[in-house]
RNA sequence: GGGCUGGUAGCUCAGUCGGUUAGAGCGCUACUCUGAUAAAGUAGAGGUCGGAUGUUCGAGUCAUCCUCAGCCCA
């Protein structure tokens, strides 16, 4: 017998206990042997494409959970997007330029800042960038390459690379050419040791931020105008005395109220709300007026220094809608200079901007007095300065949060740099209208954090003053006498005016084209590149056309590739890569960059705070890989609130993913598992099957149907959280419902049409199943799918048809009705202390609108999971112990208005009556038909129950009868054996025998049972002693509360 | 200071057009069930729906204000 069945094997077998990591490992390996991936891609035609873009990351950093987070989304669309029939690649890109990877290089270098870099020299500065830029790629290729995820490393794209740049310098030059770039000096965060601004990704590095105490003066201003009075002096507060010498303007708010002082000399004026920090100045003055900042606006004031007197339109009162008074006075110094909103307001005045400050934070010589001292040093002198002249009104110490250099640690400055723009603001409102052809998940980010923003958008600067990057490609005249602007767009006009093709773009090379201004008949003054190199977030934004060196190459490859169908990256990108996306591809092509977007949220750890590698408040990601693997991972990051723009805590032990693992893997396993050891030991093979005889046979195939539906829907839409949600309520059904209930048509060996059918249901249920379930547990799903098909792989199988199978809808809904019943049923017996194992006579079901023909098919079903002998229909309302009535406000609250709450409470407590004609009276209000709900009150004691949200009521016979009772105990001695069967170890296929020692009612209640309890255990032989032996084999157990001896013994 | 997103059970989250006794999963406790299961079933404990005011016959749901958390912008 063993013999044959072994050659009746249709399957491998399968480890119950796996190690699931090992077996990713094993898959993984498989894929990149059979080339899987691209197989995947090539098997799909590209006239039916599904375009994809990839977002660069850094390379000179290793990939943390937000990464893979990333990478497992882009994973899965694709996956998806493939087995229903695209054609999806997919490209790594790697993000290489910038000041990331400069600020690496000069750590590693041991170099500081701008001038150290020049004299190390730029070349062999970035050498190293372009070294050190790919430093980890290896470490990115394996991880992306463990967490399963497919993308093609091969084909790549770099920003470095030459073809990228020149699409870049085409971009720009585009730009130019429709008048959108311009350039200017604009205030920025400004490192005087690094001598470079520094963008905003910069300054919110961590740590950046950092407590700093400052002089904080108030400076008296006098005013010129005199209509509030003689020579009032308007009292200003500033953190940065360096700037005053620099003052043009003062702003106030012109609803903020303000009072002036005096104790009849001297007027001071300052808003109201701040007059409590200055109590001890202003002792001894009074209130004499109050006025709304609106009156000050226009007036104008004595300059404080003299060093830009003729200034034009300056030393006015200006309003800015930014003034309030949290702190100092509520009147605003402005430098234009050294305050980006001084600099917007002032301009908007007609106030240009001085910014007597060198590139090393040294005064220059306008501030004849202080010219060469660092200006955090010139704060004292400045101060002294005031004080020797009576306008300084108070000086305090203040401390405050203050940008730092996360490099070299010097507070930061904001100064006015020159810098190139691009003006966004001229097609914003464009950028906004094609927002609305987007689909965002979540969809609040459409109109709200990437509306608002780009609604707001203001100009873009692009231009650093560094090194690693593509240069601006910006050719100037080095006389003004002989003003010349060349823009070049590509290698061959550089190679047409200079007479070379370029074959690095990169700096110094670049910098080394120069040729005569041919504006200047002299023929002396030279065209020489502007210093300054792109922004890398203007590369990562023209990586549409640039990874495909667009235009130069694969036009017509760009127009049916743009916009992308689907985009994904961590929500904050909707300030950086999403909006750069967004403004070039308007700008350029006057059309939204992609069609549907994710924005994530972000891995916290279980307190909230973001994951440091510091602090190491998460697990490795290789420990996960190790205990748990990617798939449960992939489970855990993908099925929870984080794809709704959500933060995610991961805990240290990462118990979220273990749970991944015991709610999803195990049972689909199981699942698995089942089928196969059955299916083995048997010898029988399943076949994929369009529907069944069978009734839950029916129902699970029905439900297979309505998964495929429900994840098709999730997925066209995007959501992938709820495709998960879907697959685990299938897992459920599927494991506790459908398969626990069939199991004795897979140990039955009799092959019977009904035993048959469930070995193909099941084998049907389960190779779709795996189909649905492979882009989010790729690896599982790839292995299950194999031992139960000779496929490859099921990543080349196209996505099952819904109409594959029959619909089932009536069916399901009625088998849900079935669960309840049971459900139901199984309460009554528990309140009333009925164990399941003991058979009950009966059970009814009663309901005016049953339909008894359905429920029979139902009634096996029924019958054993309530271990009932007998099943009564009763086709009545139940009505036994009278009704509660229950109102429906929904339509007598707009009839009686105010008194439903009256008749709400009475229907409540019972006060309410049936008149003659058997209408409700109540609260003097005799209720219409659709106005209430008459529910009949049931009673769990009595072993009735209702069924929620049916008109149904199950009631169980609650009388055991003693043929029942032996019955009981027959059940409950097969239990024991059982138990033991398995505590020993031995097969399901093992025969087994069995001495029984009990007392007479026992052995009676099992003698009548014997052949039932000799089926069930596999007996060999059976036999009943009344009194104990001396047996070393003897184990004992308890039945009804009776201990009962017995030795079971493998045959 | 402004904006966005949230605050519902110990934890993670649903909650439709406003309808009156607010749900699920996990976790906990007890019992039950078990020829695959790390399961499953039944029940129990666990809630001022962040707070206040308002609109309404009626508010977790709508409005206003406040508060806390996260993010963004100043």
């Amino acid at each position: 017998m063993t013999e044959k069945k072994k050659q009746e094997k249709y399957y491998f077998d399968l480890d119950p206990k796996p190690n699931f990591s090992q077996i990713e490992l094993e898959i993984l390996n498989f894929w990149q042997k059979e080339d899987i991936f691209k197989k995947s891609v090539n098997h799909r035609s590209d006239n039916n494409e599904y375009v994809f873009y990839d977002g660069p990351p850094f390379a000179n950093g290793l990939p943390h959970y937000g990464h893979l987070l990333t990478g497992f989304v882009k994973d899965i669309i694709p996956r998806y997007q493939t087995m229903i029939g695209k054609r999806v690649d997919r490209r790594f890109g790697w993000d290489c330029h910038g000041l990331p990877a400069e600020m690496e290089s000069e750590k590693e270098l041991g170099l500081s800042g701008r001038s150290e870099v020049i004299n190390f020299g730029v070349k062999k500065f970035n050498d190293h960038c372009r070294e050190s830029v790919m430093k980890y790629t290896k470490e990115w290729e394996a991880t992306v390459n463990r967490q399963a995820r497919w993308v093609d490393f091969r084909n790549d794209y770099k920003t470095l690379d030459l073809n990228y740049m020149e699409s870049v310098i085409w971009a720009f030059k585009k730009l130019w050419d429709q008048g959108l770039i311009y350039e200017k000096a604009k205030v920025m965060p400004y490192s005087w040791k690094a001598e470079t601004p520094l963008s905003n990704f910069e300054t919110r590095l961590d740590d950046s931020y950092r407590e700093r105490i400052d002089p904080a003066v108030t400076v008296k201003f006098s005013l010129n105008d005199s209509d509030l009075g003689d020579s009032v002096d308007v009292l200003v507060w500033t953190t940065t005395p360096w700037t005053l010498p620099s003052n043009l303007a003062l702003a106030v708010g012109q609803d903020i109220s303000y009072s002036i002082f005096s104790n009849g000399n001297d007027y001071l004026l300052i808003a109201e709300n701040t007059v409590e920090k200055y109590k001890n100045e202003l002792e001894g003055m009074e209130k004499i007026k109050t006025i709304k900042g609106e009156i000050l606006i226009g007036k104008t004031y004595k300059p404080i220094f003299d060093y830009f007197l003729d200034t034009e339109n300056a030393f006015k009162i200006l309003e800015a809608d930014f003034v309030n008074t949290e702190e100092g006075t509520g009147i605003v110094h402005m430098a234009p200079g050294f305050g980006e909103d001084d600099q917007i307001v002032c301009e908007s005045h007609g106030i240009p901007v001085k910014s007597p400050v060198d590139s090393r934070g040294k005064f220059t010589a306008e501030i004849s007095d202080y010219e060469g001292m660092l200006v955090f040093d010139a704060n004292k002198e400045i101060i002294k300065n005031l004080d020797s002249r009576n306008i300084l009104f108070k000086h305090e110490e203040y401390s405050h949060s203050y940008p730092h250099s996360w490099r070299t640690d010097e507070p930061l400055i904001y100064k006015a740099v020159n810098s190139w723009f691009v003006e966004v603001t001229k097609f914003r409102d464009r950028m906004a209208e094609l927002n609305q052809q987007i689909n965002w998940i979540p969809n609040h980010i459409k109109d709200g954090a990437f509306g608002r923003w780009l609604s707001g958008a203001r100009d873009w600067s692009i231009s650093r003053n560094r090194f690693w990057g593509t240069p601006i490609p910006v050719w100037k005249s080095d006389n003004p006498k002989y003003p010349r602007i060349d823009v070049y767009g590509s290698l061959e006009e550089i190679e047409k005016d200079f007479g070379v093709k370029p074959k690095d773009l990169h700096r110094p090379a670049i910098d080394d084209l120069t040729r005569p201004n041919p504006d200047d008949p002299s023929g002396k003054s030279k065209m020489i590149r502007v210093e300054e190199v792109l922004d890398c977030w203007f590369e990562s934004g023209s990586m549409p056309f640039a990874q495909v060196h667009y235009p130069f190459e694969n036009k017509e490859w760009f127009d049916s590739h743009f916009p992308a169908d689907f985009i994904v990256e961590y929500i904050a990108q909707t300030r950086g890569w999403f909006y750069t996306l967004m403004v070039l591809s308007t700008a350029l092509f006057d059309s939204h960059p992609f069609k549907n977007a994710i924005g994530h949220g972000v891995v916290v750890d279980e307190t909230g705070s973001k994951l440091s590698k510091r602090l190491r408040n998460y697990p490795s990601p290789e420990d996960v890989w190790n205990k748990y693997g990617s798939d449960a991972l992939r489970w855990f990051l993908v099925s929870s609130p984080i794809l709704k723009g959500h933060n995610l805590e991961i805990d240290r032990k990462g118990s979220g993913i273990e749970t991944a693992l015991r709610k999803v893997i195990v049972p689909v396993w199981n699942s698995l598992y089942f089928f196969i050891l059955y299916s083995n030991l048997e010898g029988i093979k399943g076949q994929e099957i369009k529907t069944s005889d069978v009734l839950i046979d029916k129902y699970i195939l029905g439900k297979t149907r309505k998964l495929i539906e429900d994840v098709n829907f999730h997925m066209e839409t995007y959501e992938i959280t709820e495709a998960c949600s879907k697959i685990s309520d299938f897992i459920d059904v599927l494991n506790n419902w459908y398969i626990r209930r069939s199991r004795p048509r897979f140990w039955d060996s009799t092959k019977s049409p009904e035993v048959l059918s469930a070995y193909n249901t099941l084998y049907t249920v389960l190779k779709n199943f795996f189909k649905v379930l492979s882009p989010f547990l790729p690896l599982i799903s790839e292995y299950a799918y194999q031992k139960i098909t000779n496929e490859k792989s099921v990543h080349l199988q196209d996505w099952p048809l819904v109409d594959s199978f029959e619909e089932q809808n009536d069916l399901i809904e009625k088998m849900d009705l079935v669960r309840q019943i049971v459900s139901v049923a199984l309460s009554i017996r528990k309140i009333n202390n009925l164990r399941v194992r003991q058979p009950i006579k009966s059970v009814t079901i009663i309901s005016p609108d049953l339909d008894v023909n359905w429920l029979d098919e139902f009634e096996d079903l029924i019958k054993e999971e309530i271990n009932s002998k007998e099943i009564i229909y009763l086709k009545e309302s139940y009505s036994l112990d009278g009704y509660n009535l229950k109102l429906n406000p929904r339509v007598l609250g707009p009839k009686l208005g105010h008194d439903v709450q009256k008749c709400i409470i009475a229907a409540r407590e019972g006060r309410w009556e049936q008149d003659d004609e058997g209408k409700i009276v109540i609260e003097g209000y005799i209720l219409e038909e659709n106005e209430f709900n008459l529910d009949p009150i049931s009673s769990e004691e009595k072993g009735i129950q209702k069924v929620l949200d049916f008109n149904v009521f199950v009631k169980l016979d609650l009388n055991i009868s003693p043929e029942l009772e032996s019955e009981g105990l027959a059940r409950d001695l097969v239990r024991l054996i059982q138990n033991i069967r398995r505590d020993s170890n031995l097969e399901v296929t093992d025969k087994v025998e069995v001495e029984i020692f009990c007392n007479e009612k026992m052995k009676e209640s099992f003698m009548s049972h014997y052949q039932y309890i000799s089926e069930q255990i596999l007996a060999y032989s059976l036999l009943f002693s009344e009194y104990v032996e001396d047996s070393e084999n003897l184990i004992s157990g308890k039945i009804s509360g009776e201990i009962v001896n017995l030795s079971v013994l493998k045959k």
